[in-house]
DNA sequence: CGGAAGGGGTATCGCAGTATACCGAGTTGA
DNA sequence: TCAACTCGGTATACTGCGATACCCCTTCCG
């Protein structure tokens, strides 16, 4: 375990240690630099905790553009939000150096039924899932547009609410533009123009004060 | 358990249910509107399954602004970052509406030995701990002004980085401009001008292509 | 019934970040 | 040894968001 000064990220030692102590659980792997370790919107059940190396979790945008995450050096973990929450990859793990792990898989995990174990895995996933739900925050406020961002942000709502049935459209959350703007990091003012475009374009429906979204599958229609 | 129309989060249903039967592990309470539930700062191995009502879950930023997470409604829940990873609560919890919900205490949770439960509580307190900090990197993306957003940054990196014990100097990890830009929301170009601007009044220090904090303990100088 | 508060629509202005392009230094690799 | 590439420094113009201020409407509550 030698150590990469280019990781921006560590966990406490002992858990760590829990971890690797627990033989049963994985098989060391290698991968080899530029080798990508997994790709976002894969499913998948395993983690990895990282021995040496170093390797690059990042989002890649619609557009193209990458977020980095993070930076995982020895003693950390990756992938165990969706190996967790049982949901596609939201990010990608690519090695820039050679690296050593350990690959856990937790496809077998809900079987034990004694003691704290179910309520634990249940916790644990409900953790993954906002970890996951705020990484996707995060690389929403990467979108420079405030249309962009406020879509995102209902389109994320959207998948929350509950559907209407006979139709495709999704009523979203009561919000207030300041809400709105206290949640996507603009001003109400903003907002409020932003919302102006996006009811005159046909994205957003407005009724008695609460907000529709046409079509929730499909992503918004980008500028052009 | 009525369904409240404004919560902007929703977790599944079996996992919810998992956590109601282990009646042995909670206990129910009532908060009014306007309480506080917990606040930012404390700490606190207590967490909370919403049965119905309505909390605001958000950040206080230095300067007084507040980023909303989310408002969770019945069937979701909140706290439990702080109550696993054990440090100070990253966010405030306020009741929009009177509120009724399930008390958890996770601090004897670490003395169950056998089977998977000490794997699973140090996978738990892990994913708990990159809650907070994709949390805290959310929120660091509603500072506007570049130089903050980069001090942000570094004051994170400088946190998990091991310090030099002689000086109070932090050495931050290897990065290039193109990488804080990617992990900033900005374009090279500015991280480059702000990089100079941060250098010049002397917050950061550059030592053969290392960046070093000076006097990492203390915040940023705002403007002025 | 009337005042206060909250929500939202709109205008003006300045500024700073984005997009883009180009250059030079250092490094890598054939 | 030279070419290719990466990284960082810098200049230009544009544009669109933030700050601020004001107005109106509705709701709430005494």
């Amino acid at each position: 375990m030698t150590l990469d000064s280019r990781t921006t990220w560590a966990a406490p030692a002992e858990l760590i240690r829990t971890l690797q102590e627990a033989r049963q659980l994985y098989r060391p792997r290698k991968i080899g630099r530029g080798h990508e370790l997994y790709r976002q919107g894969e499913c998948s059940t395993k983690f990895y905790l990282i021995d040496s190396g170093l390797i690059k979790i990042s989002i890649f945008r619609e557009d193209g553009t990458e977020v980095i995450l993070e930076f995982m050096g020895s003693g950390t973990i990756c992938g165990e939000g969706a190996a967790l929450d049982r949901l596609a990859r939201f990010s990608s793990a690519v090695a820039v150096e050679d690296t050593e792990l350990l690959e856990f898989d937790t496809a077998g995990w809900s079987d034990e039924e004694q003691g704290m174990a179910p309520v634990l895995m249940a916790l644990m996933r409900i953790t993954a899932l906002k970890q996951r739900v705020l990484a996707l925050r995060l690389e929403q406020l990467f979108s420079r547009e405030p249309e962009n961002r406020i879509m995102e942000l209902f389109h994320r709502l959207a998948q929350m609410a509950p559907q209407i049935p006979e139709s495709s459209i999704a009523v979203l959350p009561q919000l207030t533009h300041e809400h709105i703007a206290a949640m996507t990091g603009m001003t109400r003012v903003t907002v409020t123009r932003a919302l102006h475009r996006l009811r005159s374009r046909g994205n957003v429906i407005q009724h008695d004060g609460r907000f529709r979204l046409a079509g929730s599958t499909e992503s918004v229609q980008k500028g052009a």
